[in-house]
DNA sequence: GGTCTTATTTATCGAATGACAAATTAAATC
DNA sequence: GATTTAATTTGTCATTCGATAAATAAGACC
């Protein structure tokens, strides 16, 4: 008996399923291997040759752009958005919520490394991705706290948007620890949030107070 | 007259400082480009021809590991130490001062790129570095908060730890923003620092107090 | 089953890359 | 000023890169 383990049958998919594992699967070859990485190298990965890349993508560059999509812009939830403005619930409840849910789509390797190596190098879609965070998260958060608190309503200051951020930011780099560096964790995902959600909104609470009369 | 805008005067520096300039400019160079970038852009940049690059580097690599060096191990001040446990001074004091000349360090487009860059490309001295951060700033802080809450001394448990990395990331982050994505913040350093530090102590002595009983 | 469409491969080009060997030249030494 | 040392350049090699053109073959349609 021969043995068959070369299979020189060509599988054909249709064009839409083969681009569409295209951009898949080129995610995880640019997280692991960043966007520097050969083209070939992918067409490996994919078990198609390399130049069937270029009728499907005009340029690397395009194919990469499509990766962007993928990651930043079809994964993100309208429905966070929804669920920061609840107001049947104590903020504080809404926030621990949102950072688990969030977290639980961002925390992966595919989409840390990704959003890092972009940032790295230097595509605006990064900026594009922190004015989404900065006005559909950070600055609800800020009106939702002084609506809870009595306060009237209005735009907030710069430095509480900072504020925030040092909080998104903080539990982002928990992230970037724990997919990124791969130190072991040992404290539990929903546990570290729910401390700093604490800590930010007793913070915000003296805050608000004290920077009130403007 | 005969222009003479190119000059084919070749300086020659001597073996000690030859190298110490190569080691500046690269951290610069890759800092801009990565480390994927070409011995040949570098040469260009440092006015020399490529293949002296391999009179004083066995490897590209070897380069780069100087690099990390210079950037990292050189860079990082014992004073700092010292400064965290000085116990004539609230701690919230030692706090500001450290984050203030801290990031006046690590604050710069080289550190942060170098940094950022490193950790993609998953060498283990991101990992050295975090574990130095740990043993020799967050865990001395929860030290000297217990000291100054009057609980007895006891090594931080994990949580803790984690609770100070977020203030710590949150920190680092806002220099992320600063100098990757090239945000424009409108928050002096200072302000965010205070800010942050003062909700990581408020939000610390509840967490401690209230963990206590183990 | 023959024909047509198109998904896929083979073959290849020019440029760029890390690295090395040998030739050159600036500066130190006597 | 001749000689020696070593800093620097010139020349080159084998790979690898993104990209294109032409050849091949799988599946659809009648």
């Amino acid at each position: 008996m021969i043995e068959s383990d070369d299979k020189p049958k060509r599988k054909r998919l249709s064009s839409g399923e083969r681009r569409e594992d295209f951009i898949t699967k080129a995610i995880d070859f640019f997280a692991d291997e960043g966007f520097e990485s050969s083209t070939r190298g992918l067409a490996r990965k994919l078990g198609v040759t390399q130049p069937l890349l270029y009728r499907y993508f005009p340029s690397k560059e395009d194919l990469i752009s499509e990766v962007y999509d993928a990651v930043y812009v079809n994964r993100w939830r309208p429905e966070w958005e929804d669920l920061l403005r609840d107001r049947n619930r104590p903020l504080i409840d809404r926030l621990n919520e949102f950072y688990n849910v969030y977290t639980d789509v961002i925390f992966n390797r595919q989409w840390m490394r990704i959003y890092l190596f972009s940032g790295l190098k230097g595509v605006d879609i990064n900026r594009r991705y922190m004015q989404l965070v900065r006005q559909r998260i950070l600055e609800p958060i800020l009106k939702e706290a002084r609506a809870e608190m009595g306060l009237p309503d209005m735009p907030p200051k710069d430095c509480e948007v900072e504020f925030a951020w040092v909080m998104h930011g903080g539990l982002f780099y928990y992230g970037v620890r724990d997919l990124i560096y791969e130190s072991t964790l040992e404290t539990q995902k929903h546990r570290v949030i729910a401390d700093a959600v604490a800590a930010f909104m007793a913070g915000l609470h003296i805050k608000l107070n004290r920077d009130q009369p403007s």
